[in-house]
DNA sequence: CCGCAACTGAACCGGACAGTTTAGAATTGC
DNA sequence: GCAATTCTAAACTGTCCGGTTCAGTTGCGG
């Protein structure tokens, strides 16, 4: 029968193996990260690092599970979907857009792309935790708003990504690349305004 | 004085060693692409290598300095700019999207990513190389149709951004992550015409 | 207080890889 | 056609790092 290398979760100190990997390994990505680093942050001996995972890519694949899923719930988190449109539609930008900018999406998007041939079901899950994840909370929103009456939309789906990449102009980008780190409140207000301005010229009712 | 390690580009084969470099870092990016490998595909031997370049990094730079030439061409090859602006619009979103789903595109920007930290110049360099020269590009086929009285922009350049947004929602994502690899003319021409849709929505006259 | 399981620390192995060296073969320029 | 320059092939060095080993320590249940 196949080895099967599994994960041995039963010891005192497996917890804190898993937040030192966490961690280094968001800090330097797979490659970059080193197996002593991990150890010695997790305050561990190497030697019980590796009674629990069986190697260094297991250890990686099991931290950035956990972090696609602490994304999910970050992507899942309640909106308030009352009120006007257009307050719902800037609350929502702004909610995208600060996620967007965060140390830990944009560490977890260059992350993933790194190791995207790597560990091609982490883009995956990356991709369903987070930006889809996203996408169909926010059809939800969408889709209460069409019944209001307060906006007509053909494709919806297209239409939720069409505002999310509104709501990431410009600024997304000059981060993910370094370009810029800081972002001031009112570049951030600019963006959100005129995604919110653009979509209801196009899907307002 | 300061050694001013430097290239020495005189040399029957420094043309060899320079595409052979190309094809090893276009594929594989700088950390996991092997000299060994580079000298091979060059046809060239190691000490050759080394008598034109003092170390991997300053080759890394140079080939990526090219490539970003090459990305800036691109970006400013001509487009028609007369006809009614919906077909302007429409044959720049198809130009942009074909471009951003591009191998070379695609691949640019992951290695521009993935060595960030270890070259930020390069960042720099493909950021306004590539998306910030299309973007001149863009704003300035807008402002003649401004001036045509067939739009009507406040914010010029977040508009352009905006535009470049629309153009590549969905596919651009699932492209980068691999999540998806090849597009039907039909998904492309939904998503164009979609995004010029919703731009005319808000800045058509 | 004993015994056992978990843990430590440090040395160690082996493979990968950047960069160097050397002895000699091929090209080129004159 | 000869000498200087350029290039080759392959072996070698030093370093880094994933993973293993092992002799010894710690701490807990009975």
């Amino acid at each position: 029968m196949p080895p099967a290398p599994k994960i041995n979760r039963a010891g005192r100190k497996f917890d804190q193996v898993l937040e030192g990997a966490r961690q280094v390994f968001m800090a330097d990505g797979f490659e970059s990260a080193n197996v002593d680093d991990i150890a010695r942050v997790a305050g561990v001996s190497k030697a019980t690092l590796y009674s629990y995972f069986p190697d260094k890519a297991l250890l990686f694949s099991e931290v950035a599970r956990c972090e696609c899923d602490r994304m999910a719930e970050e992507a899942m988190s309640e909106a308030d979907l009352a009120g006007p449109i257009r307050d719902v539609l800037t609350f929502a930008a702004n909610k995208i857009l600060t996620f967007l900018l965060s140390d830990f999406s944009q560490q977890m998007f260059r992350i993933c792309l790194a190791e995207r041939d790597r560990f091609p079901e982490l883009a995956r899950e990356f991709y369903e935790s987070g930006p889809e994840m996203g996408r169909k909370r926010l059809e939800e929103g969408l889709a209460l708003a069409v019944a209001r009456g307060e906006l007509r939309i053909d494709n919806m789906s297209l239409a939720a990504e069409q505002f999310s990449d509104l709501a990431k102009s410009r600024l997304w980008l000059r981060a993910i690349l370094g370009i810029q780190t800081r972002f001031s409140a009112e570049e951030i207000a600019e963006v959100v305004d005129e995604a919110v301005e653009t979509f209801l010229a196009r899907y307002g009712a």
